[in-house]
DNA sequence: TACATACATGGAAGCGCTTCCACCGCAATA
DNA sequence: TATTGCGGTGGAAGCGCTTCCATGTATGTA
């Protein structure tokens, strides 16, 4: 009803439907009389193939499955996301496989192991997952699983290099002469910010200043929540580092209603290079890391299952602009 | 291989592949023994039935096919389009259909068609569709296409009313005593910015003002050459609109480059009312819209498929902040 | 005890497609 | 003329699943 089979097209080509079949896919011998014929009948029929059959006896498995964690609003609105998600979609599209989004609740650990056991899945990248979920993922699978963020040891995790890039960051705001820095961090359940916080830790150990880590969300509004909580808890705070550059927006909007000065009183700094950072007044000092790189690495470590890496971390460049 | 089949349960749990198929699905009578076997079974084996066999033999259709169309790195940055996705998905998941992602180059026609025609789609979304674009997809199908944007008559729209919208922000600027008001456009193949023009030449009509258009792209780079280009032709312009915040914020980044005070010389206003949009410096004076309620009735239009309605258009609300 | 009734179950067909295999005719070779 | 090789073709099997239908097997009623 809704469309012609192969069975219509071959009959109105007058062929069997295994000459019909080959046409179509283009994988064995046909006459050049039997192709147009073919070909007539395909136009005039308006004849698609079905998907489902054909994945059903190719047994292939044509899809990258891209699964963000966490809250979706919060999480899609973050421009990180979206150039994930536009690169994935972009590798797999190379490779003619479709992709499919999901968005997966944080507190729901067996929404990951469905998804991943979906058969006909080319393969599965996962945002943002907490390690007990990746565990959840049936151990034969993960083969075509991986991270962007923490991983596994049996699936490989793509991400931006914490630890340096916040070390970078934090050192550029000790050389500029800041002393009294605090933190704001991502969400606990997201394992990638420990790293950010210990090489945080670190610095202002090595030059003997005090550890001021208050929690966030990776949202702005949380930003300026978070600046008024510094400044209302160490008033002599001279810098602030937010792990996530919508959350460095925040905080400059936070401090802004404050009456603080940035960078006069309050130098601030991000994380991620977001297309806003540039534009923000002050411009946002910040760290830039390859999202598009890290996504497509994931991708075609997924799609092109070659062998299986551990962890990979990418290098994160801190650059300054006006606020720090 | 890759997984058990209900052949594979059925022998184990001693029963038929019918009987298996009966207990797996719900569909069917079973006794509490069976039952309990046929589930044991299940777990032992991790049985998972194959999406694409049974899509084959029930005929049901259970996707959400979501398409964007235009240049993806730009696209999908936009947050618009990420709240939109969101939204979408959101409606699907409830309805525990899944999504698929889509990125459809603006100069292929024949994509979208290919795309619609697809079997076992539940609907497809289209978003920042072309008119041309949607007369492609085949007639039968129109019934579980919306579009997010322009529509036709065969196809229901749902899209800002950027006619009223612009009347809000410009008829602001005009009433704050501008009279050199320049817009900047989105892309030219989007043709829901004729009407936001459209509505721009009416205010500047009626108040004696120049119509100054430049073209814009809804990218913050193409924003900052536009603020460039605007200064340069009408030195005396005293107001930019933009019809993108992504794009305003561009302008207030070049007028600052060009030492231009706003909104002391020159006031600024956007469209979208993005995130970023409270926090640049001076805060974006700017038109928000139900962006998810929008989606959602797009979303709902092909999931639930009621009566077709034309096109919709939800209004517009002026923000007024710093910038105008 | 004989019957209708309900429920539980297995057999088998078939969804639309790909692909192996056998076949047929034709040209090239011996 | 008999043989081989090969491109083109149709028959048929089967991918994993659902579901109609017929066949039992326990229950309730006459």
């Amino acid at each position: 009803m809704t469309g012609a089979t192969l069975d219509d097209v071959a009959r109105a080509a007058g062929v069997s439907r295994a000459t019909a079949s080959r046409v179509v896919t283009g994988h064995g011998p046909a006459s050049p009389q039997t192709r147009a014929r073919v070909a007539a009948a395909v136009a005039e029929l308006g004849y698609v193939p079905d998907a489902a059959a054909r994945a059903l006896v190719t047994r292939t498995g044509t899809r990258l499955a891209i699964a963000v964690i966490g809250h979706t609003a919060a999480v899609l609105g973050d421009p990180y996301v979206g150039r994930v998600l536009t690169t994935a979609a972009h590798v797999a599209a190379a490779r003619e496989v479709g992709v499919s989004l999901h968005w997966l609740p944080l507190n729901d650990p067996g929404s990951l192991a469905r998804l991943a056991e979906t058969r006909g899945l080319g393969g599965l990248v996962v945002v943002n997952p907490t390690r007990p979920a990746l565990d959840t993922v049936p151990r034969s699978l993960r083969g075509r699983v991986a991270a962007i963020g923490v991983g596994t040891p049996d699936v490989p995790s793509f991400d931006v290099d914490n630890r340096t890039g916040t070390d970078g960051v934090v050192r550029h705001l000790v050389t500029t002469g800041r002393r009294h820095i605090a933190m704001v961090t991502g969400p606990s359940w997201l394992p990638c910010g420990d790293r950010a916080v210990e090489a945080y830790r670190r610095v202002m150990h090595s030059c003997g200043g005090e550890v001021r880590v208050v929690p966030g969300n990776f949202t702005a509004a949380r930003g300026a929540e978070a600046a008024v909580e510094i400044m209302a808890r160490w008033p002599d705070t001279d810098a602030v580092f937010a792990l996530s550059d919508l959350t460095a927006l925040g905080v400059l909007d936070g401090l802004h209603a404050l009456g603080v000065q940035v960078p006069g009183d309050v130098a601030v700094a991000g994380f991620d290079d977001i297309a806003f950072a540039g534009l923000s007044r002050p411009a946002l000092t910040t760290s830039t890391h390859p999202v598009e790189d890290i996504a497509e690495a994931a991708a075609r470590a997924v799609l092109d299952r070659g062998r299986v890496q551990r962890a990979t971390f990418y290098p994160s460049r801190l650059v300054v602009r006006e606020s720090a």
